[in-house]
RNA sequence: GGGCCGGUAGCUCAGUUGGUUAGAGCGCACCCCUGAUAAGGGUGAGGUCGGAGGUUCAAAUCCUCCUCGGCCCA
């Protein structure tokens, strides 16, 4: 046999053979593969596949339409992706419409700078021409983000997505706010609302944001007292500070602190030219000394005449200091108590303008004190306003600088009155700005529409929409647990529903007022006239047509008024489930939904709008569960911003890398909590990436290329493993079965919680500890040198084929991409046959129930040791690899039932015997020139064991 | 400024009702293999659990304060 010592054995040996490469090139290959699957038709192959199956609905909430994907939006598809893609494995029917929300300033921000650029006044443009324009940029911002989805892999319905724009959609938005109508739950009130002068609207709380300033005004006004119950404080005058110079022309009241206690300053020891021309000021005590500071008065030339509490104050009366002008500014004001009074700043008593405030409006109801609507829509005084109204040359907005500044016109004219006691421009506090325009807003009174939070209600059983909603919300799943807590105490301290809007873009307040009474028109014939023919003309059909249209013969078009708001675009969006859900349009679909999934910030928004809009017409929530997640932050764990320049692109992630990583990256961070993304952290997500890339790869490789295992039969797309006998297995394959079985049980766990960090990691772990560095390692041997035919290589092969078949499905939710292309790989004819890996459903696993796992773990607990007894002969470089060990083991240690030939085996060594001890020993024996093993039958290096003299003389034969 | 949430190895994450030397995967270092090869295997080094107090026989786990970050609100 000596010629034998000089044969190559190479192609003896059976290695992996397959074309699936190492290297994904991810972004050159999604592409098409996201291609195949809309030629395929997809989404409808998956409603044939699960009709008459229990549906799963998730609803989208509707990202806006305007601009491109972000990192948010790619973490929030993905993960409603793969809550579809695992509900849709596990057999259940889950279908997925994608939806936009279309109405609304932002877009209409756009289309107007689209016209200033073309110098052309907006005001010229007819209002239709607008709106036309509007729905053009939101279609084009639709068309663009669906692409960039569907890149990333998101399965849909992307043939006919939802539009808040859509007629159909317009109309059962208006069908929705008449139900409101129609219960009596809509009211015209007038309110301080956050107003934007630059825009001339009224913004929601989500369109305003605050900006730290360091150059605020800061005054302080003298109200002489004219009558008092505390004979002392007559003819002193009490001092208020304020931020805001312009409301002081709008004051009607002074608010003081029941338990503030207060006192009266005498200033006559002061020198003539620092009083004022006062003698005696009214202050809170605590705020005594910083009052004084910024009066430039020196505490100790003061003197105290009189001290007591805020209720003493009750039926205090001030003038105005522009009292002169005489009308408006003739009435006394009141001294009023407010709970919101404090002395953090200020002087502790605060002046009052129930148009330019919140308290200020609340308190001055109590009392009787209208407000006045002094402030036009631009932000200025109105034309017959008696102080710097009209011609006044001097009339500018409220939020103009100048206007405000210590020398401004408000300024000069209290200092003249003897009233102004401080002015200066230096102070640091957050002050609302238009989150569009960047402008400072006001609070200011206007006529608005609401929905009523408090009023108990026939159709909700008595109870509240408030009640009714806090129900819903102890109905609802939370997952994470804690959203439950943030939603609560939300809907709990939340004011009214302001749904009004005065812009253009945006569904209609399609309804009518009557002008002699004020009531609202509320007539089911009507309504339905009106959303008819806004589902046939889109909302055009409000503002088009005349009165007379809706209003049918039996009424006086004269008699009423139109309103012509348009309605707050969370309404738009709280209505979905609504005009989706419900609708024929989409008969997969149905109301309530299972989940609703999105970031922590709709608790506010969509989640919170939803169930006002649902719990006031139907009176529970329009979903079972919410799922929320947390904002991706940059690497540092600081927040993305543009300026910062730290933004990290999806599309950019997705040309670099491709979407099955940004998809690995959303579902291996934790969601509940805000996460980061990097180039750190999306190469180790590539490197996770490859680890199951290339367990694929391996039994792609090692699984025959024709379908043996099949009996011949051709299993094609709708394949699965062969049929095997486990009770024939080796208890190594009866093991690893069991393995799977349990991975199986923690992927099912991990899709039950909507784990997804649970659910990649026990995938990789698995591929990486139990397979590879495990069960693969091990059968090395075996794989490559054991005859074609022998029973315990055919057994290896029919658990790859189990594992093959159900890591592919595991995968597939995640890795949406690469899983097809493994499934195409193995089976090619899938293409042509319009097949996916996405349709098959969840894997059925051989029962290997009853195994003995404890003694394994046993095994391979002593498999570690007997690696970690090895170690120390490599590193003295007197054995090179655990084949030349020859080890021997403490019976104790070696669980029941295993012999040392197949210790041998698990070990990878030459030989294994019991002992007291573990020792390791470099063996005598030869090196097989085929598999490598160093074994007692190889009579020299490079000469054959017996296993491979059988093998090879069998394929010579063959041969 | 207020409410809520969070800060465990370089990275992503586990750490159940407080209880033995705080774990995993990846990365890193070193080694082996060169017949999964820009792959595979082995060993190892990394953490005062954001910081400071406190409760307790015992705290990453409970309490207080501080700090950093985030969301929402003002």
């Amino acid at each position: 046999m000596t010629e034998n010592t000089k044969r190559d054995y190479k192609d003896t040996v059976f290695l992996p053979k397959t074309d699936f490469p190492m290297k994904a090139g991810l972004p050159q290959k999604e592409p098409g593969i996201a291609e195949r699957w809309d030629e395929i038709g997809m989404y409808e192959r998956l409603r044939e596949a699960r009709t008459a199956r229990e549906k799963f609905i998730l609803h989208d909430g509707p990202p806006y339409a305007n601009g491109d994907m972000h990192i948010g939006h790619a973490l929030n598809h993905v993960l409603k992706d793969a809550v579809v893609r695992t509900q849709t494995l596990l057999g259940k029917d889950a279908p997925y419409v994608p939806g936009w929300d279309c109405h609304g300033l932002p877009i209409e921000w756009k289309v107007e700078e689209q016209y200033r650029k073309k110098k052309r006044d907006k005001k010229d443009v007819p209002p239709a021409e607008f709106r036309a324009e509007c729905r053009q940029y939101a279609a084009h911002w639709v068309e663009v983000q669906k692409e960039q989805l569907k890149r990333l892999g998101i399965g849909g319905r992307w043939d006919k997505p939802y539009l808040t724009m859509r007629p159909e959609a317009e109309a059962q938005i208006v069908r929705e706010l008449h139900k409101f109508a129609e219960t009596g739950q809509l009211y015209r009130g007038a309110k301080p609302v956050m107003w934007s002068p630059v825009e001339e609207t009224a913004l929601a709380d989500a369109e305003v944001e605050y900006h730290d300033l360091t150059d605020s005004p800061q005054i302080d006004v003298a109200f002489e007292i004219m009558e008092s119950p505390i004979a002392e404080l007559v003819g002193a005058h009490a001092v208020i500070w304020t931020t805001t110079p312009w409301t002081i022309p709008v004051n009607q009241a002074l608010a003081y602190g029941r338990d503030v206690e207060y006192e009266l300053l005498h200033l006559n020891r002061l020198p003539k030219e620092k009083r004022f021309g006062i003698s005696h000021i009214l202050v809170a005590s605590d705020l005594k000394a910083a009052t004084l500071g910024r009066l430039g008065i020196d505490a100790r030339d003061v003197l105290t005449d009189w001290q007591g509490s805020g209720s003493d104050l009750a039926g205090t009366m001030v003038r105005h200091p522009m009292q002169h002008l005489g009308g408006f500014y003739a009435t006394p004001r009141p001294l009023l108590a407010g709970d919101f009074v404090t002395t953090d700043s200020g002087t502790g008593l605060v002046h009052m303008s129930p148009d330019h405030g919140e308290d200020d409006f609340e308190l001055c109801r109590k009392h009787g004190i209208d407000p006045v609507f002094a402030v036009m829509a631009d932000g200025r005084y109105r034309d017959d306003w008696p102080w710097l109204g009209g011609d006044d040359e001097r009339r500018r907005s409220v939020i103009n600088k100048p206007f405000n500044a210590p020398d401004g016109p408000i300024c000069s004219d209290l200092r003249e009155a003897g009233a102004l006691l401080s002015a200066s421009a230096d102070y640091r506090h957050s002050y609302p700005h238009s989150w569009r325009s960047k402008a400072k807003v006001v609070y200011r009174c206007t006529p608005q529409w609401f929905i009523a939070i408090d009023e108990p209600k026939e159709h909700l059983d008595g109870k509240s929409l408030r009640e009714t909603a806090m129900q819903a919300i102890a109905d609802t799943r939370f997952i994470p647990a804690k959203g439950r807590n943030r939603l609560a105490s939300m809907v709990e301290g939340r004011p009214d529903w302001l749904i009004s809007r005065q812009r253009a873009w945006g569904v209609p307040i399609a309804l009518f007022v009557h002008r002699e009474t004020g009531k609202l028109l509320v007539d089911r014939e009507v309504n339905e006239r009106i959303a008819a023919a806004i589902s046939r003309e889109t909302v055009d059909a409000w503002h088009e047509n005349s009165a007379a249209e809706f209003l049918g013969p039996d009424r006086n078009p004269e008699e009423f008024e139109m309103v012509t708001d348009i309605l707050d675009v969370w309404f738009d969006s709280g209505s979905t489930h609504a005009f989706v859900l419900e609708s024929e349009e989409w008969p997969e679909l149905s109301s309530p939904a299972d989940l609703y999934l999105e970031g922590s910030d709709q608790h506010r928004g969509w989640f919170q709008s939803s169930l006002l809009e649902s719990c006031g017409t139907r009176g529970h929530a329009p979903y079972k569960s919410l799922l929320t997640h947390g904002f991706t932050m940059d690497a540092k764990g600081m927040k993305m911003s543009k300026s910062l320049g730290n933004t990290v692109n999806p599309l950019t992630v997705m040309e670099q890398y491709g979407a099955d990583i940004i998809r690995l990256w959303a579902l291996t961070v934790d969601y509940t909590e805000d996460h980061r993304i990097g180039e750190e952290i999306l190469k180790g997500v590539g490197d996770q990436y490859r680890k199951l890339r290339n367990t694929f790869r391996y039994l792609l490789g090692a699984l025959p290329e024709r379908d043996e295992l099949h009996n011949g039969t051709e299993k094609g797309s709708s394949g699965t493993y062969a049929p095997i006998a486990v009770g024939e297995l080796p208890e190594l394959e009866r093991y690893m079965l069991g393995e799977l079985a349990a991975l199986d049980e923690r992927l099912r766990q991990a899709v039950a919680d909507y784990d997804f960090g649970a659910y990649v990691r026990a995938l990789t772990e698995f591929a990486s500890e139990d397979l590879s560095a495990f069960y693969f390692d091990i059968r090395k041997d075996c794989l490559y040198c054991d005859g074609p035919a022998d029973p315990k290589r055919e057994a290896y092969l029919a658990v790859l084929d189990v594992l093959f078949h159900a890591l592919v499905r595991y995968a597939a939710p995640v890795l949406v991409f690469t899983a097809e292309e493994v499934w195409t790989t193995r089976y090619p004819q899938t293409v042509d046959e319009g097949g996916s890996v996405h349709l098959l459903e969840w894997p059925v696993l051989p029962d290997v129930s009853g195994m003995d796992t404890a003694r394994w773990e046993a095994l391979r607990a002593l498999r570690e040791d007997v690696m970690e007894a090895i170690e120390p002969l490599r590193r003295e470089k007197i054995i090179r690899s655990g084949l030349e060990a020859e080890v021997t083991v403490p019976e104790s240690a070696v669980p029941a039932g295993f012999d040392d030939a197949e210790l041998a085996e698990l070990f990878i060594t030459a030989s294994v015997e019991r002992g007291q001890e573990i020792a390791v020993t470099k063996t005598d024996n030869h090196k097989c020139g085929r598999c490598w093993r160093l074994l007692p039958s190889v009579p020299e290096d490079g000469a054959l064991c017996d296993r491979c003299e059988d093998v090879v003389a069998q394929l010579d034969e063959a041969a």
